[in-house]
DNA sequence: TCTTTGCTGATAGTATTACTATTATTTAGT
DNA sequence: ACTAAATAATAGTAATACTATCAGCAAAGA
């Protein structure tokens, strides 16, 4: 038997918590998929609204706008993955140990959990490597900011930084270290599969991954070497 | 006196070369100045229209659509890096120096360039830190990628890459080391002046890239240490 | 010189998008 | 059964991203 969880985020990121009705929950399942299916820029409440049989006046109760939903569920991953790597390196004591597994689970593939069934988390890491820079590159990114928006991936950024100035709390830039791997890890994959010039991981699919962990783990270790 | 000099590029990017009318030319500037001053998401051909005193029918000639301005912009900016690289690490024997001249180049804030008078490369930086990601970052882009739309970014980074090989051909992720430098070089900026949470870089303006220099490199060397 | 061609400007029009507003209907809680 | 809230249905608007047509003008060729 699985536990069914919830993950609280930031209320400015939705109207109405979509986690709360059966038509929220509907609104993040279809979106998931249809954002992964048609991309951001072909995305629209129009057909967001069809798929799930309502309208989208319905929708905008919920979500301001189309960019408002995707950071919601870009914030719901980075969430996710830090509730992920909490519970998985809760009771390891070394820092190193720690700082592998958080790279890990970074970098892996991700599949379906069953403690959340409104999410297919396939497709939403899909929707991450592709969409999630654009939840920040904006005009509106200090707007966003100012009203919390950022969080989640702000707060998984320096619960890693944390662990290596841990290990070498000289190391000066233990932010700028994180959130670039943070950037490489999906980065990566999405050169492996359009731009494979990009990379050196071969689109042998299960394998970019583990390739794609092994480059940025000795990129973080050698770089903190004391 | 400077030599006035044009960056030849693949002609996928345009419909007409706009380095070859007055027009084109216009088109250039006032883009950069717009797309800098309204974001990538409040530039319209309308508006470009408006500011060159012609009209939105003109400038498709010249360009398909704004995606493609944008994807001729940027990659006008990495063929100009590379064009620099080439000329300053010309006769450079050492290839940690070049390599050092290299990564230099690529996270220095930019000053105008006396070679290209339609382009102010400074305004130009500040569409690549920001917009740029939107090039690749599309359902199109496997379409883009086969017309080459992207030739000019992978060449500079394999150009870099292979420096990294020449100083230790053992390393087997220099396409994967570089491409990530490439897109920290202007990430880590961003960072600084809306994210601060994410970098070391503190925001004294002309430091950040000073600082940014000694992440980047320091990441690259240690990396590649036989 | 005349003609052709191509470029530009002017104008108009269309489908779609990203909303907002209003009202009617359904559902849920007390 | 009554009330309040949520949702559905419908309509409408301003802006966007184009496409199409046509006329004027300038340079280039015959």
């Amino acid at each position: 038997m699985t536990t069914l969880l919830k993950l609280q985020m930031n209320d400015n990121l939705y109207l109405k918590d979509p986690q709360d009705t059966e038509l929220g929950q509907k609104i993040v399942r279809h979106s998931i998929q249809l954002i992964d299916e048609l991309g951001l820029e072909g995305f629209t409440f129009k057909k967001l609204s069809v798929a799930i049989e309502s309208t989208e006046a319905s929708i905008y109760r919920y979500f301001e706008n189309k960019h408002k939903l995707l950071v919601y569920l870009i914030t719901w991953y980075w969430t996710w993955m830090e509730y992920k790597i909490d519970f998985a390196t809760n009771n390891i004591k070394n820092p190193y140990e720690r700082l592998e597994k958080a790279m890990k689970l970074i970098t892996e593939k991700k599949c379906y959990d069953n403690s959340f069934p409104d999410v297919d988390e396939t497709a939403l890491q899909r929707i991450v490597i592709n969409e999630s820079e654009k939840t920040y590159l904006t005009k509106q990114v200090d707007h966003d900011n100012k009203f919390g928006l950022f969080k989640g991936y702000k707060s998984l950024c320096g619960r890693i930084a944390d662990i290596v100035s841990e290990i070498n709390p000289k190391y000066p830039f233990s932010h700028s270290l994180i959130s670039t791997c943070l950037q490489a890890a999906h980065q990566q994959v999405f050169f492996a599969e359009h731009l494979p010039s990009l990379t050196d991981h071969k689109d042998a699919h299960e394998e970019v991954y583990s390739r794609n962990f092994e480059f940025i783990h000795s990129l973080v270790l050698k770089a903190i070497q004391k």
